[in-house]
DNA sequence: GTTTTAAATGCAACCAAGTTGCATTTGTTA
DNA sequence: TAACAAATGCAACTTGGTTGCATTTAAAAC
C-alpha cells in the first residue's frame, strides 16, 4: 500500500487496517483503507454527507463499500430520521440518539433495552439532545 | 358530511371525528373523515404503501393531512427502516418494533427508557420479531 | 338558499438519499 | 510481467415523500 495512506495514527494504524481487511478477506485498495481511517478518526457514527467533502471517491464507491463493511462486520449501521444511514465502527450493540433540533447523533450506552423473545438489532432514539434541550432550542 | 360516512362504528363514532375536528379548529372534509376511521380500525401503525388501496385521495392529500394531525397532536409519527413514514392515532408515547424479515410493525408498551436530561419523542427498535424468531425466518 | 372566501384537493413535476449497470481501472495471483 | 477477477467512476435510475398551481370544496356571510 501508498506511503500517502500513513495517518496520524502512523504505520502500526495502515498496518492494522490492512491485517484487518486481509483477515476478513476483503481486498486492501486506497478507498477502503481512507474509510476505515476516517471512521477510526470519527468519535460519532458518520454518514455519506457528512464526510463526502473529506473522501475523494464517489458515492457509489462509498455505499458499496459501507455494506462490504457491515457484512464482514467491521461496522454498524442505522438510519436517523430524514432517511439518512449512519455508519460507525464495531459492531457491540448500543442504541443511538438523534436529536431532532440540531440533527446530531450520539451513542448511548446507558440504556438496555430487553424484550423477551425478540430478537434486538438497533435501537434508535429521536428527541432533543441534552443540550438543545439546556440552550431551549 | 355525507351519509356514506357512517362507518361500522355507528353514527357516534362519526360524530366524534367531526366534534374532534372541529374542536381542534380543522376543516371537516371527507378526505379527513376517511383518514380517522381508517386510523380509527386499525390496530397498528400504519403507512402510505399498506392503505392507498383503501383509500380515494391522492397521496399528496395523504401526507398533507397526516401533516395536519400530527400537528394537532391528534397522531403521532415515526419512520422505520427503508424510509417509511408510519402514523398511528393518538400521542401516548411508546416505543416501537419494525422486523427486519417481515417488515411488521408493533407497539411496544412494556419498556420505558430513561435519559436524564434528555426530551426523548419516538424510540424505534429493530430486529426480529417473536413470530419470525420462532419460525426462524 | 345563494354568494363569497379561504382552505383543501388532484395532478404532475420535483427532490434527495441511496442503488444499479456498465465500461474502465486496480489489486492480487500466477 | 501477464492475466483475471474485483473495485471504481459515472450517469442513469429508484423510491418514498414534497411542492406549485389550477380547480374544487367547506363554511361563513349575506
Ligand atoms: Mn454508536
Ligand atoms: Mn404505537
Ligand atoms: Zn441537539
Ligand atoms: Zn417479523
Amino acid at each position: 500500500m501508498r506511503l500517502s495512506c500513513i495517518s496520524n495514527f502512523g504505520y502500526t494504524f495502515v498496518m492494522n487496517i490492512e491485517s484487518l481487511l486481509k483477515k476478513k478477506n476483503i481486498k486492501v485498495t486506497t478507498a477502503r483503507v481512507a474509510l476505515l481511517k476516517l471512521l477510526e478518526a470519527a468519535s460519532k457514527p458518520v454518514c455519506y454527507e457528512e464526510i463526502k467533502g473529506r473522501i475523494a471517491m464517489d458515492k457509489a464507491t462509498f455505499y458499496r463499500n459501507m455494506i462490504t463493511f457491515e457484512e464482514a462486520g467491521i461496522l454498524n449501521a442505522f438510519e436517523s430520521h430524514s432517511k439518512m444511514r449512519y455508519f460507525e465502527l464495531g459492531h457491540t450493540p448500543h442504541a443511538h440518539f438523534v436529536c431532532t433540533a440540531c440533527n446530531g447523533v450520539e451513542c448511548i450506552e446507558s440504556i438496555d433495552v430487553q424484550l423477551p423473545g425478540y430478537e434486538i438489532g438497533t435501537i434508535v432514539i429521536h428527541g432533543r439532545c441534552r443540550s438543545c434541550v439546556e440552550a431551549g432550542v
